[in-house]
DNA sequence: ATATCATGACGTATATTTACGACATAGTCA
DNA sequence: TGACTATGTCGTAAATATACGTCATGATAT
C-alpha cells in the first residue's frame, strides 16, 4: 500500500497494538491457554490438539516467540515451549491501564450537545 | 486460503481474538484513547488528529462500530461517536481473566524435564 | 431552491496474514 | 552407520487488512 503508517503513532499505541495483534487469532489464544494449562509443551503436541497443520501452528508459535510472549528451548529431540510469565504480567498491566483510561474517561452525558 | 479456520475454535477464544483484533492497529487504539479523552467526538475531527486520511479513519471507525465498542449517532450535520463503556468493561473482564489464567498457570519448574 | 459542508459508500492498489505441502536438518536408537 | 522421528525452513496460494481518492447523500443556511 501505501501501507503501514504504523510509525506515525505513539510508542504506547504501537506496543499495545502489537500485543493485541498477537492475540488476534483464536489459534494463538488457544496456544497460550494450552501452555498455561500444562507445565511443558511440545510443538508437535500442540499441533495435535489444534485443528491446524503442524506448519501453521509452528508459524503461530513463531509470532508469539517474536514478541517474546513464549519461549522455546531445545531439549534433545523435542522443544519445550513455555510462557514468559513476567512479560505476560507486564502486558496485562498495559491492557488494564488502557481499559481503565477508556472506561473512566467521561462518557457522553446529558450536559453535552449530543444525543447518546 | 484455504482460509479462516476460525470456526474450529472455542467461542471464548474467538471472542477474545475478535476484540484483540480490534485493538491490533495503533490507529484504533488512538481512536479509543481520543474518544476517552473527550466527551464527544466527530469523525472529521478524529481524522484531523490522526496521520491518516478521512476515508481510512472512517474505515477504522466502522470496524470498532461493528464490534459495538463505539457508537455513533447522527446529530444534525455531524455525528457523535461515543465509547460503549459497558461493553468495554466486559471486555476488560475477559482480558483480565485470560491473563490471570495465563500467568497463574504453573510455569515450568525444575521438577519438570525441561530446561526453561 | 441551491450552494455548501459533513459524512457515508465504492472501487482499487498494495501489504500482510493465514494455511499447507514438500523438503531440509538434527538428534535417537537399533 | 542407517532408519526413524521431531522440528525447522521454503515456497506458494488465497483471504484480509490498510490506505486513499472520488463520487453520492443528506442536512443547513443563504
Amino acid at each position: 500500500m501505501t501501507y503501514a503508517k504504523t510509525a506515525a503513532f505513539t510508542a504506547d499505541q504501537q506496543q499495545l497494538a502489537r500485543v493485541a495483534k498477537a492475540l488476534a487469532h483464536p489459534a494463538r489464544v488457544a496456544i497460550i491457554q494450552l501452555l498455561a494449562s500444562k507445565h511443558t509443551c511440545i510443538s508437535g503436541d500442540i499441533a495435535a490438539e489444534l485443528p491446524l497443520s503442524r506448519t501453521t501452528v509452528f508459524q503461530h508459535l513463531q509470532e508469539l516467540k517474536a514478541l517474546d510472549l513464549i519461549r522455546g528451548e531445545i531439549d534433545g529431540l523435542t522443544v519445550c515451549y513455555c510462557l514468559n510469565t513476567e512479560l505476560l504480567l507486564q502486558v496485562q498491566q498495559q491492557f488494564t491501564s488502557f481499559f481503565t483510561a477508556a472506561t473512566t474517561g467521561a462518557a457522553c452525558g446529558p450536559d453535552d450537545g449530543c444525543a447518546c
